[in-house]
DNA sequence: TTGAAAGCGCTAACAG
DNA sequence: CTGTTAGCGCTTTCAA
């Protein structure tokens, strides 16, 4: 490509460790000769090649991040954040999908510790004692995000347990009497990592398990659309009947809520449910999770948990780099979540 | 970090060359040596280093993607789509976020360069010939997405222009008789590279410009939620007018319709307008452009012109990978676009 | 203040 | 079928 550092040296006739002594403007140098190897240097558009340095530092000054896909914003604003705070670490990103197979995530990994990055931050899809000693068996510093692997690999997130926990104890303070929880395909936790899911069913059921008057429900499939158009039809009948007929009951009466495990699912439930002629809140409350950027365009108002998405890529990006500078972070570290009021419960 | 080709050697007692031939399976080799070699390498878990064999093949297999910043929703999907294609060709990408900021930008490429990407896929924020002359003199290929430079400069995109046209088009036979066009500062443009704004500004005037009855609006600042809530307060007005008194004219007279150049600005909009009581789309219609996914969580349905994200990433992959193979694509590629219809106009 | 030499881990041309 | 040699572009002792 352009001019390198040996024929720097050969065009100013001194030895290349003289010319990477200018360049570096480190060790004693001759002046003059110090200038006339950076004049040279800056005609000619001298570069340095990065690879040729890393194969010797043994730093290329990259992370690695393997996420889902993108497409999924709460991604997409994670990997913004940690784009911003690499670079100003100074460090460059490499991005790969795995897309929730858990071959490509190895696949990915491995290729990824081949191209020499210098840690990498993972939400993990595979999960267990063997893939845990797999990641230990890294060369390089891994971080985890969003889903637990086990506590001897570093693992940024928040208490997701017990932020569902709170956000039940908040639909109960409404004074909502029936609660369905809402999240992805649990059958499927032996053969992918649905911590954070699991984590969140795990909350909800807890805080419901110390109420003995609360009907609850647990929706966790593909078809979650059809069942919850079963279990709130019924619902949304009764409270229109209570509205008529005895206002000062209706919230006291099954008042149903939807917990959903993810805004995405609160949004989608919200566009069927718009489409039934079921409104909320007064027919039935909504609950969502992860306080997506995109809420700020739908309304009402979501009302769900804020996933401290930034301050999690943030801490992610520290703490890798104080591993690969040897220094040992916390293994475990939660960060502050909060529950976001919005007005559909 | 782990064995080498080297070490490989001296355990079998044969030389590199043969290591690297049972490795890659080329070359002619007894069968039986190969066979010990491969099995040393995998039970030491040989890897190879691809940052050295990148310094000799001169390829890392690596694009860098600079773009603004994938909180915006267009880039994502953008990053996500390349990043799919791109590991589907056997390529890694390396994603920097600039920010609109000029200076970044070219500090980035810089250092792509340096990292020795195979080529660059980037939405510029600079514009002008000197950014020409900067880009032409890399030593790598360079296509470019949503932002034109030169037509030196490979470039893929939808035909902005046409595009919004065409958007217009449907509005007037929509019949409509007042179009506010929203973009962002066209102020900027001098300083900042606002070409796909400017073109679908540049098609709205055109397509306007041939009728002498249709009032029109450009609305270009920070201020257009303020700006534009002037402008309608009379306008729906008017229309509730219409509707009570002279529903068979409402269609015809004054009706307003809010074009917007990205659909970001249309849903912005469309929240105003909830919170002031302007219905959409019985007293203003509302366009916007690019199709974002989130459309599909909000109702009603937003009419926009589909930009094809997804093929443009396409494209821009292979089209790269083509470069950096010496074939030559087309300089400027444009793709379908489409409107699509929604229910606010 | 400067330079020689060695080497990072791999590839490739050529010779045997 | 196998080995030797040279080198990618840079960094880093160590010696002068």
């Amino acid at each position: 490509m352009g001019i390198t550092t040996k024929e720097i040296a050969k065009i100013c006739e001194v030895s290349r460790t003289t010319v990477d002594r200018a360049l570096k403007g480190r060790g004693r140098i001759n002046p003059d000769t110090k200038a006339k190897i950076l004049t040279v240097a800056r005609e000619r558009g001298y570069r340095p090649d990065l690879l040729a340095r890393s194969l010797i530092t043994g730093k290329t000054m990259h992370i690695g991040v393997v996420v889902f896909d993108i497409r999924n914003y709460y991604f997409a604003e994670m990997l913004n954040s940690i784009e911003n705070r690499a670079y100003e670490k100074g460090y460059y990103v490499n991005i790969n999908l795995q897309e929730e197979d858990r071959e490509k995530e190895i696949h990915i990994i491995d290729s990824m510790v081949d191209r020499r990055v210098d840690g990498i931050i993972l939400c993990p899809v595979n999960k267990g004692p063997e893939f845990e000693k797999y990641i230990l068996s890294l060369p390089i510093p891994v971080v985890v995000i969003g889903n637990f692997i086990s506590s001897q690999i570093p693992f940024i997130g928040i208490n997701e347990k017990q932020a569902a926990y709170e956000a039940v104890d908040m639909l109960l303070k409404k004074a909502y009497s029936r609660i369905i929880f809402v999240c992805p395909p649990l059958v499927y936790r032996d053969s992918k990592n649905l911590y954070s899911h699991e984590q969140r069913a795990a909350g909800f059921q807890e805080r419901i398990n110390m109420e003995s008057t609360i009907e609850s429900v647990l929706i966790t499939g593909m078809d979650y659309i059809n069942i919850l158009k079963n279990e709130l039809k019924s619902a949304a009948a009764d409270s229109k009947f209570d509205t008529l007929e005895q206002p000062q009951l209706s919230n006291k009466r099954q008042r149903t809520a939807v917990f959903c495990s993810g805004d995405i699912y609160a949004l989608t439930i919200m566009k069927h449910l718009n489409e039934w002629g079921i409104r909320v809140p007064d027919d039935v409350g909504i609950m969502g999770f992860d306080n997506i950027h995109i809420l700020e365009f739908i309304s009402p108002q979501l009302s769900t948990v804020s996933n401290a998405v930034e301050s999690v890529a943030i801490t992610a990006v520290d703490n890798l780099v104080d591993l690969m500078n040897n220094k040992k972070p916390e293994k475990i570290k939660f960060l502050e979540h909060h529950i976001i009021g919005g007005s559909t419960v």
